[in-house]
DNA sequence: ATGAAAGCGCTAACAA
DNA sequence: TTGTTAGCGCTTTCAT
């Protein structure tokens, strides 16, 4: 900037006036300015203009992964909603950062906000991180989470409608004369406990002849919970259906029941959750639960901004509807 | 700082130096420094630090886009990329700036580099931008380009074998008797131009009674080309075989012969590139050429990283292999 | 309308 | 070992 002051005979003030468009400098003089720092190719200094301005003009969007045990950046269900939020971030005229956290790390957020590195955050599940959260929504205003409501929860969520959700799938199982409905996944995190447990509710409420609620514990990998499934296969237990926490996982276990010969949906209907992009296509095609992402990409965004400029947002939760395919039909 | 300098009794410079952890500070005072700091909340700035270090810790990742044209940033493969790449990228301790450029607007890269936002650069595929690519390359060392080799080209690209894949997929299809075989895609862009052309010419070497090269234009979006395939199959054309561009349109253009009542692989056999997660999940499940993803993005991060060392790199291409499903068989 | 000067928060060369 | 000082590149208040 320097450069192109000298280069135009004047102060680096009236550059920086001119280059923000600002009406005090002289047209004339300004248009000058502006066509010698074009020929030179000379661009404002992000970093510098941050740094003066105290803003960053990005969005940092967090990952909370438990190590080993959550799934990894390349989930589907992730990555496409790492897309919409690219789309609707840039859109904005807003960078994203991406990071990924491994817990156990309690600082990771006060660390992010105070390292000045975003002007708003988003994190991506709520993962083990409640009481962190709490913490630090008393104190700092941009930020908005994807994941499930808890009562009681002072910071501001975007999510889908967990129980309603879980019991539309589990009924519907129900409905199709299933009876001994397993549940494939890990409960850890509010989302799929809040999935589990309507599980486990809505189970208990079933007809005469419905058989108790049962975990197959599974990490949220295809991998683990192919071997989780096949292991519980192998165990001989009598089952009719599984309702799997994610269709990745229920992806899997529609292969580990292949593996072990059995038909979906003809001994085994299968149900998952998210409705990601494979589910549709899969053979047999997937029953399960939409999260309808694009939306809450967008409602999330949206909520950040009224909160960046100040405003307190409520929280908001999305209807989950359930899609039936073969995996599971009526 | 400067509050933590007050309460620990000493200069700034002594806390600078006291949390970057030099061994010029005595280490009970280092300490104690390092106390106050965690007590406090105290967090570095990285804004200032930033500036100061004339770095960034972040890499970009930019897409560049043309308008209503190419694919959504929300389109599987890239989105693949993007996990990929935020996994190796926070691997490193980076950040990772997503940015969309919506072409054409040919000083895109030169206002990125020099915005100052960060230590370096990959450019997810070429698009119409060699041009701009080859000139900026002169002069800016750490940028890694996902695409296709072009003889001559002076920036560092890394990529898949396309004329390898394509020729792997057209022989396969001549192979299993097919003699009319269509192309469906837009040829713009290296990659899909190489695609393209060695389609051309493995047909013109191709045995007697092979069909003319024939290219049904299509942008790269699902509902686009479904409506393209779509409207070739109603002109009434005969053809037993489509090689398509990508999975995305391959998958598109099943759904359209599926829809005009003709049948995968019988009436016409379907071959895709990318090999996306959904390939091996569709049905008939997808015949097409693998990218490897995974493999891609270290690559380009290790050569990204010996860049930014100051070593000039060269390109480096991957093979393509052929990945026969039920789509088109044998 | 323009320039001078201060300062955003930090690091590092230099001095003590 | 610690403090002093300069300066990264910019914006903005104040003075002219």
């Amino acid at each position: 900037m320097a450069d192109i002051a000298r280069l135009a005979g004047v102060h680096v003030s009236t550059v920086s006036r001119a280059l923000a468009g600002s009406p005090l400098v002289e047209a004339g003089k300004r248009e000058q300015i502006m066509r010698i720092a074009r020929e030179r190719g000379y661009v404002v200094n992000s970093v510098a203009r941050n740094l003066r301005l105290k803003r960053t003009q990005t969005l940092s969007v967090v990952v909370p992964l438990q190590h080993e045990r959550g799934q990894p950046l390349t989930d589907p269900f992730f990555v496409a909603m790492l897309g919409y939020l690219a789309e609707a971030i840039t859109q904005r005229g807003y960078g994203m950062a991406l990071q990924k956290v491994v817990l156990p790390t309690h600082e990771w957020l006060t660390t992010l906000i105070a390292s000045g590195r975003a002007d708003g955050i988003i994190v991506i599940g709520q993962s083990t991180e409640h009481e962190t959260l709490q913490s630090v929504a008393q104190t700092y205003l941009p930020l908005v989470v994807w994941g499930g409501h808890i009562p009681g929860q002072r910071y501001c969520t975007v999510g889908t409608d967990n129980p309603g959700g879980a019991r539309a799938a589990v009924q519907h199982l129900l409905k199709s004369a299933r009876r001994r409905i397993m549940f494939l996944g890990d409960p850890t995190g509010p989302e799929l406990r809040q999935r589990y447990d309507t599980y486990r509710r809505t189970l208990e409420e079933g007809p005469r002849g419905t058989g108790k609620p049962r975990l197959i514990p599974a990490h949220l990998t295809a991998d683990a919970a192919y071997e989780a499934m096949l292991g519980f296969i192998r165990k001989g237990e009598r089952f009719d259906a599984v309702f799997a926490a994610s269709d990745v996982i229920a992806i899997s276990a529609m292969r580990a029941l292949a593996t072990a010969g059995l038909s979906v949906p003809k001994d085994v209907a299968v149900v998952g959750f998210d409705d990601i992009a494979i589910a549709a296509h899969t053979t047999p095609s997937l029953t399960t639960v939409r999260q309808d992402l694009e939306r809450g990409v967008r409602t999330m965004i949206d909520l950040l901004f009224k909160r960046m400029d100040g405003e307190e947002t409520p929280s908001v939760t999305m209807p989950a509807e359930l899609i039936v395919r073969e995996s599971a039909p009526l």
